[in-house]
DNA sequence: AATGAATGAGTGTTCATTCAT
DNA sequence: CATGAATGAACACTCATTCAT
């Protein structure tokens, strides 16, 4: 609990959340989004501009925390095991955040719905800190990859493939080594060993 | 103005596909697409129930089109050279498909919008293939993956973010021959040779 | 059966009839008329102007069938037994019509909807054939009243009420008395003795 | 612009009981009732569930306007001077009521259009209250009627046909005794004496 | 004459946004 | 600041009518 001001917007913006992340943007009434917050409907136009505004604030909101943690991730690694296990670091921390927040990863992938410039940035972002990552791996000889900036994106979109279809009783481990075993030695070879 | 159905249906499809890729459902209106389909309002309601069904259709329309061209490639592979020939050829299908229909390819991606049963049992018949591909690969010693499922959808968002992400110039022969070179054998390892 | 024309002018006719009793007139399609009548839409248009038209064409049909009815049912009762019989033979006349033809007689009330000329002027010859009668028992001394044009209208609107409100079991003739007895002598006397 | 309900559904209604007593349903646009009505046509939404439930309301208003006037002048009636009375008194207000409200009055008759069935309920009740009057009097050897419920129907569209057919310039006391005096003793018999 | 595919004006309803209180 | 009643632009869908065949 902040100041008045922002507890109430941060009571919008969990409201919202929860609904935009069962319905898509267009089915959630703003209506529905003040009654759910016990809020007046104008309430809602003090702390945003237009329905839109909440839409972005909210992807925005959920983006910025995950650099955060990503970035923390990546400086919290110590630089001796090599660049992998900030990959490794990486993956984790993005299929804990996911997992946490299910409906604010899924909501910041590049929709076709809001093409708000703040959103691409900090999307890209997210994506530049994968492929710098890579690329550091590449500088070191751990990594061969002739492509990091798309490896990048591949990376994000595995992690919410794998929180969208795994399976509900896969653990969070399970599937960050899926992810890091596709991502690290492909599937083409010797006959599975692990799991 | 005669018989109805085959080549106005196929026209009403074509212009809703390129007016659906430009914007998102709700910001094309009917109105819009009568008059690029150059037909009037009513006769749209002639071929599809409701905006709704025609958007259904159009995806379904894109998802049975890839499926048969899919089915072909598995089929016309020979056996010979191996379950990791027809991944191959599968990411090549996938490629081609989505870049003759871009818009086509990126609407049959697992959305939050469209909740009609047959897109995801055609969805779901699309990932079976590749599915079956990686078991087949597996039993044969030849491929080893531990969760083909999952990997199916990997897959199936590689050719997504390839054709979203991949720099206007990059051709076809090369963004698949990066996929395959991730899938097979992964980006740890040995410095990069090619490309 | 006449002339071929002729034979499908009636079979729209009463097609429609029996759309336009059991549903309002903005809830019958044309499609439903021509589907029912297993005619093409078109056709209807070259026997009928307008949906209006078929509808107005259909009413005046019914009220001319009834006039003549009725004109044969005045001029068929000898002068004789008085004016009031020629009013009983009148009501039974309504009655009769009104049971044989249930849709016919009550769309052929005053409604709101269309206002054709042709049919207020063709209602307005049924009511003024009962004025008449009344007014002949007026001059005879048979009947005392001092609004013959409001008493038929009184008239025509019972028929329709007892047509509507009766129940089921009710059987003409008993409906034909009672209409009678109140138009006759009122409700107002002695205590009933009859049915 | 503040506290609902109140003013603002009346002015509503009786704006929208003007326009549908000028024009039939489907003739009087929701625009056209708002414009009328000088509000945003939302604002009828606020108040009404669809253009159907304020046609319905309107017409509930009005009934119950009238039961309540109907239930006043019966109980206001002394039970002395006889049933008859209590029936002269019912006359009088269904005039009074139906030249007060002419299209309210109107749009009460049992149409084929709506299917409410609060609205068939308390029509019947409207009707019940005519027949409990003519009942009594039937108990009290007043009145002579062996089919009370049908003529409480009758007595319900005396007062309508009046309205209707009268000629403009006749006065609501002569209407009243006109059918009063049919209602009484019938149109057979003596000579005309009165008016 | 007969057909039914095509048409598009017309309309009920929704919902983001405003603003008087 | 907070509210929620008021607003009206926007839009999907219907259906009487036309007209090419």
């Amino acid at each position: 609990m902040q100041r008045p001001d922002d507890a109430k917007r941060r009571q919008i913006l969990d409201t919202a959340a929860r609904l935009f992340a069962a319905k898509p943007f267009h089915e959630v009434k703003l209506d529905d989004i003040a009654a759910a917050a016990k809020l007046g409907k104008g309430t809602i136009y003090i702390y945003f501009k237009s329905k839109d505004d909440l839409y972005v604030g909210l992807i925005l909101d959920g983006i910025e925390g995950l650099l955060a943690e990503l970035k923390g991730t990546v400086e919290g690694t110590p630089a001796r095991p090599g660049a992998w296990s900030v990959l490794e670091n990486i993956v984790g921390s993005l299929l804990a955040f996911g997992r946490r927040y299910p409906h604010l990863y899924s909501l910041m992938r590049a929709g076709v719905d809001i093409k708000d410039p703040r959103l691409n940035d900090k999307r890209a972002e997210v994506a530049s800190l994968c492929e710098q990552a890579i690329r550091r791996g590449v500088r070191a000889g751990e990594i061969a990859d002739p492509h990091p900036a798309l490896t990048a994106q591949y990376l994000l979109s595995f992690v919410r493939v794998a929180l969208l279809y795994a399976p509900p009783g896969v653990s969070e481990a399970s599937l960050r080594k899926h992810i890091l075993r596709v991502l690290g030695r492909g599937i083409r070879g010797e006959t599975a060993r692990e799991q």
